[in-house]
DNA sequence: CAGACCTGTAATGATAATGATTACAGGTTG
DNA sequence: CAACCTGTAATCATTATCATTACAGGTCTG
């Protein structure tokens, strides 16, 4: 199990232009602040534009935040680049023993009250607060 | 991101220990019920056996478990097959910027109060209302 | 308006995790 | 003893992720 980077990056774009709004920020400075390639920041914009957090024009610099930080979760941008569920099943459970055939409702059952959780504390934070927090600590 | 099927096939294994308890109950039998390879269950039980959820004994059929099934939470599994964090973080962000310098910090945090919510959810979870909600659907 | 510069995206390759399978050493049991 | 199991290593196929190259098409500035 692990969820990949491709969060932590999605964050950090955010972040990036959140806190230096205005400034000139291609991908590949992005990239630099990062630490991945710039196509990989690219691909990670492109997620967020199409889940409508930012949006961005072709060919032009950057890419602006399309609502106020304030009204974006950490849930929003987690479903914006993770799609799959957190968990998974054994997919071929034996349907002719009782455990076996009743297993995957319970699993389910389980796994999306848990799922709901994790996803339940992204939801109480804003990036406002993510952004203000470098803000005070760079103070 | 993704949890693999391991969690799903320990959870599996320790209801047909628990269902069927006292039956013979070889890797090969409980491969049929799960729908795995066998090998696949021996593995397993090794793991659940280190965290000391099981004891088995080498060339005697099955396992057992090793201590009450109201005892045992669902997040007792989940650790004994799962180690890595659930999240991860792009590792090289740039010091010299300050939102590189700071972000690591702030997504340790964010992904432990995450993870954390998530596993109080499964610790709220004991074996033995697994086992029941077969044996009541059963009826 | 022309050239330099960007973005968006496809394609390829390296790496890592997972599950399936084969193989076999060593313990168990009737 | 002989049949049967477990524990574990080794291989292989499959899949996901990230890095990288390439390039089409839009932007912007002198």
């Amino acid at each position: 199990m692990r969820i990949g980077n491709r969060f932590s990056i999605a964050v950090h774009i955010l972040s990036l232009l959140g806190t230096f709004e205005g400034e000139d920020q291609t991908s590949e400075w992005m990239a630099g602040s990062i630490g991945v390639n710039p196509v990989i920041v690219r691909n990670v914009i492109g997620m967020l534009r199409r889940a409508g957090l930012v949006t961005t024009q072709q060919g032009a610099k950057g890419a602006h935040i399309a609502r106020p930080l304030k009204k974006i979760t950490l849930l929003d941008v987690f479903r914006a680049v993770e799609t799959e569920d957190l968990f998974s099943s054994h997919p071929r459970p034996n349907p002719n023993c009782p455990v076996g055939a009743q297993i995957q409702t319970t699993l389910e059952d389980i796994y999306g009250r848990s799922q709901a959780a994790m996803e339940a504390e992204l939801k109480a934070t804003t990036l406002d607060k993510v952004v203000k927090s470098f803000k005070v600590k760079a103070a």
